[in-house]
RNA sequence: GGGCGUUUAGCUCAGUUGGCUAGAGCAUCGGCCUUACAAGCCGAGGGUCGUAGGUUCAAGUCCUACAACGCCCACCA
C-alpha cells in the first residue's frame, strides 16, 4: 500500500484524545441519576466475524452522532457495547481453526486447552464447555479489533457496559426469558414438520430464510386412477414421488370432478392415494392437479395438517433419501416389491441425485400403474423457480419432522402490530416493513437449533423405567440456578449417575436460536431479572439503531420478547440507517468482493473526515461510497480547526467582560450571531427527530452566509443596516440594497 | 401478484404545512498569497424538477395514471 504522507497521519492526535476521554470517564452512565433525562441506546452487537468494513463505521457513527447530541443536552447517557459471538459463524471458524467438533454429550475436560489441539486437519470431538472455551479464544481477538476501531472512530461508548451474547449474563437472561415464557404459556415443544437445513442439520425459523432463483424443471407424470382413467401431474420434485400421500384439484375444476373420492395410483411405487377436492389447488397452474408430498413445501405441511393422512417422510436430516420399508405403514403399496426395487435405486442419494434417477426411471417405465404407457410424458421442461434457502446454507431447505421448541407468535399478530404502532420509526415508512412481516407470518418462531455454540435450554426430560424419554413432561431448571447446561448439570431431585439411565433423566442437547438472545439486548443491558432497580432505569430504552434488512429479525423478535415478558415496547424510537453501496451503486457485501475496509480511510482522511461522510447520509437512505466526500470532510475539519484556533487567539487577547454577546456591536457581527441562533434552532430540531443529516446541512449553510444575504431576508436586523464588507457578491449587494440597506464594499487594499 | 421507496445541475444530494428568480457540495471555468486557513478565499457557467394529465391565483411540492431503478413480501404443481 502507498505510504501516507506525514501531514495526513491523524492517528497520534486521535490516540491522545481517546485516552484523555477514557481517563476522564466522560462517557460513563451515572446510575445514581433518575430515569428522567436519561438517554438509553440499544447498540447493535456486531457479529464478531473478524472482518471490518465501512458499513460498520457508517451506521455506528450515525448512532454516535445522535448520542453526542443527547449528551450535549445534558442527558445521562447509557451507550453500551455488546458483541454477538454466539452462533454459527463463530462455530464454523473455531472448527476450522482448531480442528475440533463439538459433541455436546461429552463431559467437560478441564485439562484440555484449545491451543494445544494437535492438528487442524484431524477433527477431535470436545465437550460443549470446552468448545465454548475455544470460541471465546477466537472471539476475544475479534472483539479487541472491533473495540480498537470503535475507539479510533471516537464512538463515545460507555466501555464499562460491555456484554457478549455468549457470556454468563446473556446465558442467564436468555434462559430466564425462556422459563418466563414457559410460565406464561407462550412456549411449547412439538414434534412436527419444521424447516430444516440439510447442510448444517438444524431446524430454522422463517426469518432465517431467503429466496434464491434456481433452475428447475417441470416433469409431467402420469398417475393411474383406480377403476380406470389417468391424470397427469406436473411437478418440479419427482424425487418426492414415494412421499406422495394425496392428489388434489380445485373443487370447481370440471376436468377432475369425476375423480374426486376415487384413488390415484402413483407410478413406480404404486401407492394408492386419495384424489381430493381442495381449495389449495389452483386450476390455472400446471395441469390444475397436484400431488401432495411429505413434504415439498410449506403448503404441503399445511395441507397435511388438516388432512389426517400419514406422513411418508423420505428425506433424512442429512438431505439424503433414508431407508424405508415398503409394504409397511406408512409406505403402503399395491406392489411392495416393485416399490422397494425402485426405491433401492435412489436410497442414500441426495434429493438432487434422486430427482434425476426418478425422472430416468419414469421415462423408462412402460408399464406404469395401469399399463397406460410411459409414466413421464415428454421431456422435463426447464423453469426458473424461487426456492427457499437458509441464508447461510447451500442447499434448499426441507421440511423434516423433528422435535423443536417454539414461541407462539402466530396467536399474537394483532398485539404485535399494536406494539409496532406505539414505536416511532425513523424514517416513518420503515414501519410498514415491520407490519408486513408480522401480517405475513406463517410459522411460530422455532427457537431450537441443533448446534453447539449457543445458549442451552435449561431443560431436562425424565426417562421412564422402560427407557422412554418423557418429552411431554420436561423438567425446568430453577430460576436461581441459572445459567445451567443440562448436559453437565443435574436437574433438581436427581443424581448425576442417573443421566441417561432408565428412571433417570436426559438433558436437552439443543441450543437456542441466536436471535433468542439478541432479542433481549435491552433486557441484557438493563439486567432484567437480575437487578430490578437498574431495569426500571433503563427499560424501555430510548433508541434502537439498526439496518432495514433485519427489521424482520432483530426488531421483530425484540418487540415480541418485550411484549411477552412485560407488555411493553422495548424502545421508543427505531432509527434505521441505509446501506453502503459501492461506487457502482451495488450493495457492498463479502460475496461480491466489493467491500472497503475502514482502516486506510481513517489513516488517510482522519476519523473526523470519515464521520463527516457518514453524517451526510440521511436516515434509511442507501449511500454510494465516494472518496470525494472524504476529501471534503477533511477540508472542512481543517477549516473548523483553523477557525477555532483563530477564535482562541482572539479570546486570549480579550478581557473576559468583552466576551459576552452584548459586547458585539458591529452590525455584521450581530447579524452573524442572529443567524447563528437560527442555525442552532434548526439543527436542534433536526437532531430531536434523529435527523443528523439535516443538522449537518443546517450548519453547512451557515458556513457560507458570510455576506449577510440571508440575514437581511429574515433576521431582526432586517431594518436598515449599513455594512462594510470585503468581497461581497453582486447578488448580495443587490439584495441588501433592495432590502433598504446600504453597503460599502471594501477593496483588498483598504 | 401485493407493498415500500427513489427519480431535482455532469456527479452526490437538500428543498418543511403549495408561495418571491429551484439550492448546496464536488467537478468545470475565471480571479485572488484580503490578520488562523492555498488543506484557503471570491466569483461564473450549468436545471423541460422521470413522463402524461388534473386541482389551484400559484405545483419540484397536492391528486390520477404510467415508466425506470432499488428493496421487502407472496406465489412458485
Amino acid at each position: 500500500m502507498q505510504e501516507i504522507p506525514k501531514k495526513y497521519q491523524h492517528g497520534e492526535a486521535e490516540q491522545k484524545w481517546m485516552e484523555r476521554w477514557e481517563s476522564l470517564g466522560i462517557y460513563r452512565w451515572d446510575d445514581s441519576l433518575p430515569r428522567e433525562n436519561t438517554f438509553v441506546v440499544d447498540t447493535p452487537p456486531p457479529t464478531v466475524s473478524g472482518s471490518l468494513h465501512v458499513g460498520h463505521v457508517f451506521s455506528y457513527t450515525h448512532t454516535d452522532i445522535i448520542v453526542r447530541y443527547q449528551r450535549m443536552q445534558q442527558r445521562n447517557i447509557m451507550y453500551p457495547m455488546g458483541w454477538d459471538d454466539n452462533g454459527l459463524p463463530t462455530e464454523r471458524r473455531v472448527q476450522n481453526k482448531f480442528g475440533i467438533t463439538c459433541n455436546p454429550h461429552l463431559a467437560y475436560d478441564p485439562n484440555w486447552k484449545p491451543e494445544d489441539a494437535a492438528d487442524p486437519k484431524q477433527r477431535i470431538e470436545v465437550s460443549r464447555p470446552n468448545f465454548i472455551e475455544a470460541c471465546a479464544l477466537v472471539t476475544d481477538e475479534d472483539e479487541a479489533a472491533f473495540e480498537a476501531l470503535w475507539r479510533r472512530l471516537g464512538l463515545s461508548v460507555e466501555w464499562q457496559q460491555q456484554y457478549a451474547t455468549i457470556d454468563e449474563r446473556c446465558r442467564h437472561i436468555s434462559q430466564l426469558s425462556f422459563l418466563d415464557l414457559v410460565e406464561r404459556g407462550h412456549v411449547f415443544n412439538a414434534e412436527s414438520p419444521t424447516m430444516w437445513d440439510v447442510g448444517f442439520q438444524t431446524a430454522l425459523a422463517q426469518a432465517d430464510l431467503e429466496d434464491r432463483e434456481k433452475q428447475g424443471a417441470f416433469h409431467d407424470i402420469r398417475f393411474g386412477v383406480e377403476g380406470g382413467g389417468e391424470i397427469v401431474i406436473a411437478t418440479t420434485r419427482p424425487e418426492l414421488l414415494p412421499a406422495c400421500i394425496a392428489v388434489v384439484a380445485h373443487p370447481s375444476d370440471e376436468r377432475y370432478k369425476d375423480y374426486f373420492g376415487k384413488n390415484a395410483v402413483t407410478p413406480l411405487f404404486e401407492a394408492v392415494v386419495p384424489i381430493v377436492a381442495s381449495e389449495h389447488a389452483d386450476p390455472e397452474k400446471g395441469s390444475g392437479i397436484m400431488m401432495i408430498c411429505t413434504f415439498g413445501d410449506a403448503a404441503d405441511v399445511e395441507w397435511w395438517k388438516s388432512s389426517g393422512l400419514p406422513i411418508r417422510q423420505i428425506i433424512g436430516k442429512d438431505g439424503r433419501l433414508k431407508p424405508v420399508a415398503f409394504g409397511e405403514e406408512p409406505f403402503i403399496s399395491r406392489n411392495p416389491e416393485r416399490a422397494a426395487a425402485a426405491y433401492a435405486e435412489i436410497v442414500g442419494k441426495s434429493a438432487k441425485q434422486a430427482k434425476a434417477k426418478v425422472a430416468e426411471m419414469l421415462a423408462e417405465d412402460a408399464s406404469d400403474a395401469d399399463g397406460a404407457g410411459r409414466a413421464l410424458i415428454g421431456e422435463p421442461k426447464p423453469t426458473q423457480q424461487m426456492v427457499k434457502f437458509y441464508e447461510k446454507g447451500e442447499q434448499p431447505i426441507e421440511f423434516i419432522t423433528t422435535r423443536q421448541w417454539f414461541i407462539k407468535v402466530l396467536d399474537y399478530k394483532s398485539q404485535l402490530l399494536e406494539q409496532g404502532a406505539k414505536i416511532e420509526w425513523h424514517p416513518a415508512h420503515m414501519r410498514s416493513r415491520y407490519d408486513h412481516w408480522v401480517e405475513g407470518l406463517a410459522h411460530d418462531w422455532c427457537i431450537s437449533r441443533q448446534r453447539f455454540f449457543g445458549v442451552p435450554f435449561p431443560v431436562w426430560y425424565p426417562v421412564s423405567a422402560d427407557g422412554v424419554v418423557g418429552y411431554s413432561s420436561p423438567i425446568y431448571a430453577e430460576p436461581d440456578s441459572l445459567p445451567i447446561d443440562p448436559l453437565s448439570d443435574t436437574p433438581p431431585g436427581y443424581k448425576p449417575e442417573q443421566r441417561g439411565e432408565p428412571g433417570g433423566f436426559v438433558g436437552d442437547p439443543d441450543v437456542m436460536d441466536t436471535w433468542a438472545t439478541s432479542s433481549l439486548t435491552p433486557q441484557i443491558v438493563s439486567k432484567w431479572g437480575l437487578d430490578e432497580a437498574r431495569h426500571q432505569k433503563l427499560f424501555p430504552m430510548d433508541m434502537r439503531p439498526q439496518s432495514h434488512e433485519i427489521i424482520r429479525t432483530w426488531a421483530f423478535y425484540t418487540i415480541v420478547k418485550a411484549w411477552m415478558h412485560e407488555q411493553q415496547i422495548p424502545w421508543k424510537h427505531v432509527v434505521i440507517s441505509g446501506w453502503i453501496l459501492d461506487p457502482d451503486r451495488k450493495k457492498m457485501s463479502k460475496s461480491r468482493g466489493n467491500v472497503v475496509t475502514p482502516q486506510h480511510l481513517l489513516d488517510e482522511y482522519s476519523s473526523d473526515a470519515v464521520r463527516y461522510w457518514t453524517g451526510r447520509a440521511r436516515l434509511g437512505v442507501d449511500t454510494a461510497f465516494d472518496d470525494k466526500v472524504f476529501k471534503t470532510g477533511r477540508k472542512l475539519v481543517t477549516k473548523i480547526f483553523n477557525a477555532s484556533r483563530f477564535v482562541l487567539m482572539q479570546i486570549a487577547d480579550t478581557e473576559a467582560s468583552e466576551r459576552s454577546v452584548s459586547a458585539i456591536t458591529e452590525p455584521l457581527d450581530r447579524a452573524y450571531v442572529e443567524n447563528l441562533r437560527g442555525v442552532i434552532s434548526s439543527a436542534t430540531k433536526a437532531f430531536d427527530r434523529f435527523d443528523y443529516a439535516a443538522a449537518l446541512q443546517a450548519a453547512g449553510v451557515f458556513k457560507r452566509v458570510r455576506d449577510g444575504v440571508r440575514v437581511l431576508s429574515d433576521g431582526e436586523l432586517k431594518a436598515k443596516v449599513s455594512l462594510e464588507v470585503a468581497g461581497a457578491s453582486k447578488t448580495a449587494i443587490e439584495k441588501i440594497e433592495k432590502a433598504g440597506g446600504s453597503i460599502k464594499v471594501l477593496n483588498a487594499a483598504e
